[in-house]
DNA sequence: GCTATCATTTGATCTAGATCAAGTGAAGGT
DNA sequence: ACCTTCACTTGATCTAGATCAAATGATAGC
């Protein structure tokens, strides 16, 4: 019987978005982090086999979340982090008027419930964008195993620290930025995370809806539709409904300028004035 | 000799942002976390005395940062956290064209630096609003103690949770909120971290510029400037210059319509449509 | 295959809030 | 005490992007 790891490394590039065409029985499934491609992307510490059969002991696998459900909603009580194995993901948080604001897109690879720790219970929701297989880490188990094995700690703030860096530059993107630059930093980022997966970084699908990516950079559905139109008149990209394919990276890497850096140009004067 | 915790402590309401009045010999003072009337704030745990001379030991005194100075700046290497013991900061990022923005003001109690973990590098600048005194927690260190303290890796991750939520809810305040709810919002805000701090909870000092204040918010000067008019027209607060008196905390609230969990009603069906 | 529903596009307005342009007032240096 | 500078306020205009309004195309259920 084969793993969602080999289905998810057969899928053709920009493909990773389509629905899983086999069904994999549950019980034939073991974790293995060892054999999983994703390892590196969300536990990429220098763990010995010892320590990884540990890991692997503690990860749960669920049932895929199918498009449209919930893997956790807002209120619900922590106990667990997700490993995303295939599929994507929006989480989101809900106001008192039952409007959503969008946090982010979870991509293979990606671990999240990291925002719950403090309150033991989650702070968003995450919903599946398509059919979701996850690993579930029991957050418990995972603290006890913490203790055990050096470097796991540290490995998670370092997640909960690149977290944080992102949405720094989300909250300079939505404080600052004119659309364009924010259409095209949402791009620019999304093929930059599909090429950390091996995928192609100029040709993908979006498996979120318009309105989706409206919210998350705060504009308007109609705004996007008229900037990708625009992009393509550009000749920066073709757009064919859900179907991406970027024909010019660099410019769309100048038109979102990001609050990269900016590397060390320590010799302005300016520095030591109180603003 | 006084330590600047006592200083802090009769620091009359409304005051603390006032330049300490007093001059510390560095040599004269110990940490001393026991005594902190900000521990709490900074490390609450349950800690027993030993862990805490542990805590305590590691623990420099820096020479207090004045107005304008750095504590740290982007790209600088990092080796330390920081936790405010006077004073107030602000950190920032800084874009190619040398753009700043902001990412919060920080008070005493609160810890700073969380957000390097990952890079080992400081990805914004932290830069004294005022005479600021600070305690030094040499990163190192701290894991290192880590290892030896249980909860004090599970309370720096819950930290850095606490600080990812409260971003989650600046990014909904950004992304979608209409300015008089941005102002309220950071308005309310202070209030509740001063009264957490025994301050008074509807009379402080702002020690951050209007720019500031309008740089973080996403909006210009300008209309910070108006929107503090109009708030005291509507006799919600009286503001002279940096001093605010909020006369009308309820209906600042109800303005700032926070990003809050919404309470779970978990009775509506549109639940698990898909979006 | 047919139809209802929903997502997306495109065009036409409208407006919240930015930008521009003067003042005014505080604070700091000499 | 005086001057310079810089933070803040207030008013007038301008515009980026929202909102409103159709039209079109895709998708799911029957």
């Amino acid at each position: 019987m084969e793993s969602l790891d080999s289905i998810l490394e057969v899928n053709p590039i920009g493909r990773q978005y389509m629905p899983q065409e086999r069904i994999v029985k549950l019980e034939d499934i073991r974790s293995h982090c060892q054999k999983c491609s994703l390892f590196q992307l969300c536990m990429p510490m220098g763990l010995g086999d010892g320590d990884l059969n540990k890991l692997d002991k503690i990860i749960k696998r669920r049932r895929p979340v199918e498009k449209g459900e919930y893997l956790y909603r807002m209120g619900d009580p922590f106990r667990s982090m997700y490993a995303v194995r295939a599929g994507s993901l929006k989480t989101f948080t809900t106001d008192q008027e039952g409007q959503e604001q969008i946090i982010g897109f979870h991509l293979p690879g990606e671990l999240l419930g990291l925002d719950a720790i403090s309150r033991s219970v989650h702070t968003c929701s995450a919903k599946a964008l398509e059919t979701v297989s996850v690993c579930e880490i029991p957050y418990e188990r995972l603290e006890a195993l913490s203790q055990e094995i050096p470097g796991l700690s540290h490995h998670l703030l370092s997640l909960m620290s690149e977290e944080l860096q992102h949405e720094h530059c989300h909250m300079a993107l939505l404080a600052r930025a004119p659309v364009e630059s924010r259409l095209a930093s949402f791009l620019v980022q999304l093929s930059e995370r599909f090429k950390d997966r091996g995928y192609s970084a100029t040709e993908f699908n979006l498996s979120m809806s318009r309105n989706d990516i409206a919210n998350l950079l705060g504009m308007a559905v109609e705004t996007i539709s008229r900037l990708f139109s625009q992009f393509q008149e550009q000749h920066l990209l073709i757009v064919e409904r859900k179907h991406i394919q970027i024909l010019d990276l660099p410019q769309l890497q100048a038109l979102s300028n990001r609050c990269n850096p900016a590397e060390e140009k320590d010799e302005n004067g300016t520095s030591y004035s109180a603003s």
